[in-house]
DNA sequence: CATGAATGAGGTTTCATTCAT
DNA sequence: TATGAATGAAACCTCATTCAT
């Protein structure tokens, strides 16, 4: 419906002021997505908390959709940044260490905003959203998958595979205990048993002469 | 904002002629969802689809999000009875039976309908859903807690952790192969994955003396 | 910008109510442009002269151009119309016959409601009103061309050309006498000389040896 | 609504970077007129066409209509002009010689930039517009019927009625065939026999005795 | 003088829901 | 009971205009 370059934010701000503006219009967003929930989220609510005009938030997101998807990658932008950072520091080390790292960095990045994350769970199937987190799953699958090609005490048949089933497994296990409404101090002792969810999966997966 | 009550149906169908009509109803609804999305699913068009008029589609269902709810919940209450139903039926079995018929039953139950399943994952947050799904989860859970403390090969400390670990390991790993725009036919071959997941980390989860 | 389609009304009235409603509309649309002006004219406002919701507009027409388009069709509809069947009713008459019988349907119909013709002339400007009012002078242009053929009594080079002078020379001189502010009165009065202005070109015009 | 002296430029340039500055906005209005539409010739997006900012542009013109009154006055005060000099220097002289010139000079007047002739008319009628368009109407008029009066081989009973009928079947040729789309190479070619339209009607109407 | 960020009234359009037929 | 015309609140978005920098 909307073509995808309408996604685009419409003007980079240039003076200090236009920044302030739209970090605030971000962070508002937020905050009324929290308050009030998807449905409930108008663009005059967004700009009235965010202390600007609904003609101000305009000037900066060409429509609705483009103000969450900047939001959306945000968020999921960091986590994937986190991850593949995370990745790139661990190439050639044990599986052990390798796992722990990625499963540190993930889920320390989701845990950054818990709340942040559980709303937006909600917000990103809208319709471009998806092309978004497609992309963002992507990074993060390639960024894993060619680490563990890297481990020098495993070989895989199908990296693809396998780190996607890793990499799931650890998106499902932390959006599952969010949105069970657990709190962030009891995610973060969640990171342990995921670890060894992953660890134990590529011990069993790998080949086997090693 | 719309009270818990309000969600159910209207009136039960009694007459052949109603369920007929309610079926259809609810089955025009996934078609709608599945052809333009959440955004654009109109009672008027779901009506118009189902081939009644939105007078008929109110008698039934008091609102939306009314219906929403009623084909989320066959949807995933069908999954639901299902990983139960596998979960009753194993109890008192080695933990590789139980995993096995666990995943099975799962995997199955989702992919009836794979389309359905991606759609209705956008449908989930929708306010009341949200509840809905909450119920559901719980429902699963408990169902392989309870299993997993029959297992006559392993003992756990905290059953409910490691039940919800692989519960929401499972549903991640489906849920990321169907948004990856996987063929049906690809996700039932990661059933197989999803087991040794599953498996071994119980196998590495239980206290050890077994 | 707005597909071609997307100007036909969306429902044809099947109920007697609606054929009322869509009448109601459009005679209001007409109303609020000659009380308001063009730049005024706004789908609310039309919608609360007809006395019905904005809503009900927008059952009938798909958008406010739908609606203007309507009623512009409407007018030059009829004033084509009245155009045509002058001509087509006066072929093989004598090129002071038909050019009587032309102007005469031509200023009667304009004049039918002079003010409504007044106020139209702001709106066809307006991107697919351009179109329309095109088809619209085709059409009158054709029948001219056509019936002058038929003349007993003169011949020409380039009928096209003759009828295209003839028939843009009607429309300016009503024009511009209707914007004048001149009352319908006097515009009737001008009958007479657009009479002698077309005929005595078309004597002038012909090739002469006849 | 808008009072008639706020359609006044705001400061009369002085500099001649002003000058050049108002010159810019004018020529940059109609470039998008040309381009857009009347409907999407916003003020933002002509001063951007004029390389200048918003501001700048309200500093020369109070408001948008302010703007498209002068381009319209610009344009059809040329003209006029036009046609009233060409019959300044006509006066006295035979019919022919009369008509042959004001139709010469308010054709080539127009075909200036026949692009620019098209696009205004749909300007015209904006409110405010109509004033501007009346006045010039009346000037052209009066030219005309003054230079009629003097013509040494005719006399009319109402020279005011005879040369508004001349002066609107001008025009009337002009527009339509502009609008037909005609290119304007083509329209040149109607020069001629818009004379004979004129000339033939003038003869027709005077009074017999010459 | 020029700039362009900010404003916010107001326009178009949608859609859940009702109710007379 | 079924229908579908009618409703109108409320959403999104634009754009003429101002004013602090």
């Amino acid at each position: 419906m909307i073509p995808a370059h309408a996604l685009n934010r419409r003007k980079t701000p240039v003076q200090a002021r236009s920044a302030n503006t739209v970090a605030a219009i971000s962070e508002a967003a937020i905050q009324v997505l929290l308050a009030h929930g998807r449905e409930r989220l108008t663009t005059t609510r967004v700009a009235e908390r965010a202390g600007v005009s609904v003609g101000t938030l305009y000037q900066y997101f060409p429509n609705k959709q483009s103000l969450l998807a900047a939001v959306l990658q945000e968020h999921l932008g960091k986590v994937m940044k986190a991850t593949q950072r995370a990745c790139a520091e661990h190439h050639e080390q044990p599986l052990a260490t390798m796992v722990e790292a990625v499963v540190q960095a993930f889920v320390d990045a989701k845990l950054q905003r818990p709340d942040v994350s559980v709303a937006l769970y909600a917000v990103a199937p809208d319709l471009q959203g998806a092309a978004l987190s497609q992309r963002l799953r992507k990074g993060g699958l390639a960024a894993i998958a060619s680490m563990l090609t890297t481990a020098p005490d495993a070989r895989f048949d199908d990296v693809q595979a396998v780190a996607s089933i890793v990499y799931f497994a650890m998106i499902g296990v932390v959006r599952g205990t969010l949105e069970s409404g657990a709190p962030p101090r009891f995610v973060r002792g969640v990171k342990k048993e995921l670890a060894t969810l992953c660890l134990s999966y590529l011990m069993a997966a790998k080949v086997c002469d090693h």
